[in-house]
DNA sequence: TCGATCCCGAACATCGTGTCTAGTATTCTG
DNA sequence: CAGAATACTAGACACGATGTTCGGGATCGA
């Protein structure tokens, strides 16, 4: 499975791009496999060879998005001081803006409850562990997982309006707006009056 | 339409009652009409004089609810002083504890993405009504729509994070912590100082 | 009891899915 | 270059779900 031929990239490479476009046009649900097949010129058999149906192509298109995205926070994880994880966000703000059609496609309006729930899943156990210390340590009244969830929701909410707008602002801009609105929230859980 | 005979509310009545219990049980995307006859034991050509489709039910499920919660938020519209919208929010809450079993289907994670959607929408644009005013009046650097998405994406966030565990608080708690969390943020966007 | 309205069951055409088979093109290897 | 291995193609197929239609039976109001 690693080496693969490179007929067999390029050909799932043909189908996650006409996966992405008709995403674009119609909509993830009203999307048929025929769809993709006439639009990648790819046959029946071929296709079904590769993915088990329309939905492990959409995995496979969003796995290699949430690899990346993976390292990007790896990359970053060691030293992010600052109590809310504007930082994070920042990070996946950028990586949005910089692969903005494929977000348009999967994360937006028109793309799937699936992939939706997964980067939500992504996030909030990412936030989860970077709160956890923070909040034992000033014995919060909140629990860890409410205000994780808050944050989250709050974060992909500006992800999902951003991206449905066309990127009205800058990744930069955004997370900025984001620290602003989210920062003070967790200050005050953790129990200390706002700078 | 309005004066439905007896029998004809009784059906709408069944046929709802089994799409929630599906819903529950196997969630919104994987049921089938023909499941939805099965248990609520109606003939496939009833089902169809009364609804277009599968989505038509759910919508008319959703409708009496919206239109409940709507009126509860009328009944309250005219004194929200406080900035952060919370007791709109903490109406919401409310709302979703005292129809549980409902929420649970239509908005938990067994529940469509049309619901969430019109949700959200509803949601957003009482939160922006609510907020414009404030923000103007403040002169704030951040727009009303993200302010608006941040609150609406975090409010509802929360909300069915709630419903899929299972209502571990009560809602006025919950709704406390929505404050404690997004009052702050909300304050320093209106340029004042945390009190 | 009559007529209107609603409901039922069954049949039907249509569409999308996923499987399978036989055959063609490409690449790798000796 | 010959032959094997590996992708891909085209088409047919069974299956399941959808939404429509129709004749007949049940229930209600007058």
């Amino acid at each position: 499975m690693v080496d693969l031929d490179r007929r067999v990239r390029r050909t799932r490479r043909i189908l996650h791009e006409a996966l992405i476009a008709l995403i674009l046009e119609k909509g993830y649900e009203r999307i048929t496999v025929q769809d993709i097949l006439d639009r990648a010129d790819v046959g029946r058999s071929t296709f079904y060879s590769h993915f088990r149906d329309k939905e492990a192509l959409l995995v496979a298109s969003f796995d290699g998005l949430r690899d990346e995205l993976r390292r990007e926070f790896d990359a970053m994880r060691p030293d992010m001081p600052a109590p809310d994880a504007e930082p994070a966000i920042a990070v996946i703000f950028g990586h949005a803006h910089r692969h903005r059609r494929v977000y348009q496609a999967l994360c937006g309006k028109r793309g799937s409850e699936f992939v939706h729930g997964h980067l939500h899943r992504l996030i909030a156990a990412m936030m989860r562990d970077h709160l956890e210390p923070h909040l034992t340590a000033a014995d919060s009244d909140l629990p860890v997982d409410v205000v994780a969830e808050f944050c989250t929701s709050a974060a992909l909410g500006l992800l999902t309006w951003w991206i449905g707008h066309d990127f009205p602002y800058s990744p930069t801009r955004l997370a900025e707006m984001y620290r602003k609105l989210a920062a003070p929230g967790v200050r005050a859980a953790l129990g200390r009056a706002a700078e």
